[in-house]
DNA sequence: TTGAAAGCGCTAACAG
DNA sequence: CTGTTAGCGCTTTCAA
């Protein structure tokens, strides 16, 4: 590699010990041997050498976040949240990425594991014990964002079962009739983490199913859209759909509105997550924030806490926003 | 830590460097120790630490990425085509982020050399000498993305000044008198590394004044919304707006929506990155497909390359792609 | 105020 | 087939 303090400490004509007192500012050194060594080290453009450090230290300064898919906008807000968060306290984030690949996901967590990281930040996929038992065993810090993993471990997240059931309070207020849930992900329930859908499911089934007069239904299938324009010409009641996240809803009503059909008028939509591109769509669809730039952030504190040996909840819920649009 | 070579060593009976054959098929070791090394090392949950490898060896399987923010789809989509290149061949990425802070960005590359990573990705806001020094002065693999930085430096791109010229003779075909190139990040040219943009700009330029029955002007300003309606209501003149990013020109059509203009109706509009977003927008935008994928996995190749020793040409230029919507 | 020596965990050259 | 030894670069006693 590069200079390191032997380097230094020959020319300086001193041992590495004074070398690296320089640098640390510990213990007693002389202003001039100081200043030479650090003028040296300046001038030879001596950088420390991160690993070693680390492998001295056993320390890295270094969190590890693992998530599928940064194209997804929730991913994005949330990293740029961390990133700030862990900024603050000058650390390090290691982002990685798998597309969804579970045996990869565990991967990234060993890898960032065995590197050392001081502690993770995780919106997994996997579930189920046999990946809980793998990420306690990291006897790491560990924080989930978004998809609970288990009772133990320290998760983050908002209250999706009522925000879904004030979603329906909500669209009930505005004289539906009919409500659907349209949630796609719980397509894949048996194979991945879809605990924010399973929630959300709980919350529109516990809410809807108190009003008799209403009728509903759950759609779980990626084929939403022949289903939903099915379902608007069947029947003659005042139909909303409920999305289990904005792109569902999104997709919705492009496809509806190639069918001549208004949302807000033909049919209500609502979403949820509340993702920056609703900033584009005209109309303004109605949502819920999903508050992931609080989440993150609220997640990036407590696994700072549980660094420092801090006891932390294992359940930490965030407030969420319902932001009316023009969808209903 | 957790479980060290010299643990199973002496839980075995042998030395480390029989522990370490057993792990590195190297050199003749005998059956039976090797497998009771590899059982005792799994029961033991044993993982090497990868700083104390990364400090032996000088090599850390690690790229460093560097993107100013990841709530950008163009990145989101770059880093996903990083990813999966560089996993392919079995590296590892280490993504930062920094928002748009020059100093931070020089941090974040200087941590990551810090770190031995073998080669770095960078889609900079920064430039000029310093940098580039700054750059070479690293020593290290590096490869640009998007925004040049100087001559010598590796650099993948798309041809933006002649995807601009295209995009000109487009909106021409279609008989528009009166073209607008929109691009408020032409703004920030003095601090910010806007090299793309630039680009577009001489292409815009060049192709329309060969064009002397066309009126043209170029908007620098983040005020482009009140810019905008005024020229429309200002001129007779059939006129299209060419902005220098998709973003700028959902802006508008939301924009203009609300004052009832239909876009490829009383204006053209012409975007520029074909971000998804636009999947989503109804009249769908015309655009050009910045490519960012091929363009990212190109880079990761010859990041590679580099990494290998070869030689790399300093100019890649990857193909670009007009996509046909409904706004001109 | 400074230095010698040992060690973080892994690896490789060289002996045996 | 296996072990000894030294060393990657930095840090930290302990002694001078």
């Amino acid at each position: 590699m590069g200079v390191t303090t032997k380097d230094i400490a020959q020319i300086c004509g001193v041992s590495r010990t004074t070398v690296n007192r320089a640098f640390t500012n510990t213990g007693r050194i002389n202003k001039e041997t100081k200043e030479k060594i650090l003028r040296i080290a300046e001038e030879l453009n001596y950088r420390p050498d991160l690993l070693a450090t680390g492998l001295k230290n056993g320390k890295t300064q270094c969190l590890g976040v693992v998530v599928f898919d940064v194209r997804n906008r929730y991913f994005a807000q949330m990293l740029n949240a961390i990133e700030i968060e862990a900024k603050s306290r000058e650390y390090f984030i290691n982002i990685t990425l798998h597309e969804k690949d579970r045996k990869q996901e565990q991967e990234m967590v060993q890898r960032l594991v065995d590197y050392r990281v001081e502690g993770l930040l995780l919106s997994p996929v996997s579930k189920g014990n046999v990946f809980a038992d793998f990420l306690k065993k990291m006897e790491k810090p560990i924080v989930i964002i978004g998809n609970r993993v288990d009772e133990q471990i320290p998760f983050v997240g908002i209250d999706e079962k009522k925000a879904a059931k004030d979603a329906v309070r909500t669209i009930l207020g505005k004289g539906y009739q009919n409500i659907v849930f349209v949630c796609p992900p719980l397509a894949d329930v048996a194979e991945e983490n879809v605990y924010s859908h399973e929630q959300r499911e709980m919350g529109f089934l516990e809410e809807v199913s108190k009003h008799k007069e209403v009728s509903y239904e759950v759609l779980k299938s990626w084929n939403y859209l022949e289903e939903v324009e099915k379902i608007l010409s069947l029947t003659n009641e005042k139909t909303a759909f409920f999305c289990s996240g904005d792109i569902f809803a999104l997709d919705i009503m492009k496809y509806l509105k190639q069918k001549n059909k208004k949302a807000g008028q033909d049919y209500g939509i609502m979403g949820f997550d509340n993702i920056d591109t609703l900033d584009y769509v005209i109309p303004r669809l109605t949502t819920i924030d999903n508050m992931v730039e609080k989440v993150a952030t609220k997640a990036a504190d407590i696994l700072f806490d549980l660094i420092q040996g801090k006891e932390v909840p294992t359940k930490t819920l965030v407030d969420y926003k319902e932001i009316e649009g023009e969808t209903l």
